[in-house]
DNA sequence: CGGAGCATTGAATTGCATCAAGGCACGTGG
DNA sequence: CCACGTGCCTTGATGCAATTCAATGCTCCG
C-alpha cells in the first residue's frame, strides 16, 4: 500500500475483494488466460483495446517505448491491481509478463454494464484506479526530484514489506529484476545503477552479497536517503 | 483530452456531465467554495482529509514539496477536474490556486453513500480518475525519457487545443505561467526552461514576442521534438 | 547415476572521455 | 520590484568499450 515500486505491498486477490455473489457476478464475464514464461506480451501499445485485466498471480510490467527506442517501465504490477488503460479505444502502454502469470480478462462492454449494475464493485474499481493514481503521483515525484542514488533507495524500499523478495531477519532483498530494468523504472542508464549500488556500499548503506541479493547495512540511511 | 498538461483540452463543466436529477443529488451534498486570488491553498500536504473536490472555474496546481524544499508540479487542474486525493486520510499532495477559481466540495462520507447509491454519477467519477491516471502516466514518460527541449515542446503542444490561451489564427500562446512554474513542473531549471526556448527560437520553431507570448513558427517541428 | 570440470552466453561491472543541465552571479526590462 | 535573460564554470550522469562474473548446460569420468 505504501509501496511505490510494486513491490512491496501483497496486494490482495480478487477473492478476498468482494462477497460471493460479487465474484459470481464478475466470474459470469471473466476469462481467465494464462501466460506460461516471462516476456509475454498481453497486449501491446496502440493496439485496439477490448477488455481491462486483473492480475491474479505473477508480476506484470507496464511500459512505454519512445520514438527513440528507449523503453520506460511505467509500474510494476502484482496480484490484485488492475491494467488496460486505453485511450480512444487503443491501449496506452504494453504489458509484459515478469513471471508466468494469470490473469482475469473483463471484456469492455460487459464490464461497464456489470459496473452500472452493481456500484459495489465498481466502488473497488475506483479504489484501485485511485490507488494506481497515487502510485503514478510518487513516481512523478522521484523522476522530477530525485537524483540516482534517491531514486536507488526509493526503489529498493520499496521492497522492505515483501514476503517474497524481502527477508526480514537478514534484512536481504532478492530483486527479481534485471539492472537494466531497474534503470528503465528509474529512467537513468544501468551503468549508473551499477555506480550507485557501488556508491551505497562503500558508504555502508548495502552490501552486494550476488548481483541479485543486497543485504541492507544501515535502513535508516536507506529511508533517508529515499525520502530525499 | 490529449493533453498532458491540461492547458489543452477545455474539459466538460460539471453541469453538462450529469442529468439535471443526478445533478441535483449531487448537489445535495454540495457547498461551493471561491477562491478569489491566485495563491490560494485549498488543502495542503499530509493535512486531514475529508473531502474531494471538482473544479467548475479557474486553474489550480497540484504540487508536492521534496525534503530539500523543491517543489514539484504534479499537473494543473481545470474546470471539471477532481482533486483530493488522499492516503490514511491524509491527503497527497497541496493544491494551490493560479487564479480565481470556484470549486464543489463534497465531504467524504456523503460522497461515499452517494456513489454507492448512483453507479452512473461514480462511471463519470471512474473516468475522471482514469484519465488523471492516463495523463500521469505520460508525464512519467516525459520526465523520463526527454531532454528540456522536448519537455518544452510537450509542454508548450499542450496548449495547441485550447481556446483560452491559444490563438490558432495567429498560432500564438499565451502563457499562464511564470518560467518558474513551467520550470517546476518539467522538473528542471527556470534557466534552463529560457535557454531552450532560446535554443528553439533560434532553430525557426518558435518566435517570444514578450516572455509570456510565443508565437508557433514551426509547429511541425514542435509536434516532433514533443513526439520523441 | 551423480557429480566435477569446462564451455557458452548473457549480465554485471569498470574506466575514461564527454556533455547536458545545473548553480551562481549579474544585468535587463516592464 | 519581480520576473526574465545571459555568461561562465561546475558536475552528475551518460555513452562506449573493455573486462569480469555468474548461471546454465554439457561432457566426461568415477
Amino acid at each position: 500500500m505504501d509501496s511505490i515500486t510494486g513491490f512491496g505491498h501483497n496486494r490482495s486477490r480478487l477473492d478476498r475483494l468482494l462477497t460471493p455473489e460479487q465474484r459470481a457476478r464478475l466470474q459470469g464475464i471473466t476469462t481467465v488466460v494464462c501466460y506460461p514464461a516471462r516476456d509475454c506480451v498481453i497486449y501491446a501499445e496502440k493496439q485496439p483495446a477490448d477488455a481491462i485485466y486483473l492480475l491474479n498471480r505473477g508480476i506484470v510490467e507496464l511500459s512505454s517505448v519512445s520514438r527513440q527506442g528507449e523503453k520506460q517501465i511505467i509500474s510494476f504490477l502484482h496480484a490484485g491491481d488492475l491494467f488496460g488503460l486505453f485511450e480512444r479505444n487503443c491501449y496506452c502502454s504494453t504489458t509484459t509478463t515478469l513471471t508466468p502469470v494469470e490473469v482475469y480478462r473483463l471484456p469492455l462492454e460487459p464490464l461497464k454494464e456489470l459496473l452500472v449494475a452493481d456500484a459495489r464493485i465498481q466502488l473497488e474499481f475506483l479504489t484501485k484506479v485511485a490507488d494506481d493514481l497515487r502510485r503514478s503521483h510518487r513516481q512523478i515525484l522521484v523522476l522530477g526530484q530525485h537524483n540516482v542514488q534517491q531514486r536507488l533507495a526509493v526503489f529498493l524500499t520499496g521492497f522492505i514489506q515483501s514476503d517474497q523478495f524481502y527477508d526480514p531477519q537478514a534484512q536481504v532483498i532478492t530483486l527479481p529484476l534485471r539492472r537494466s530494468d531497474i534503470a528503465n523504472y528509474l529512467a537513468v542508464t544501468q551503468e549508473s545503477i551499477v555506480r550507485s549500488l557501488k556508491q551505497l556500499e562503500a558508504a555502508g548503506v548495502l552490501e552486494r552479497q550476488s548481483p541479485k541479493v543486497i543485504r541492507i547495512a544501515d535502513m535508516g540511511a536507506l529511508l533517508r536517503l529515499a525520502s530525499g
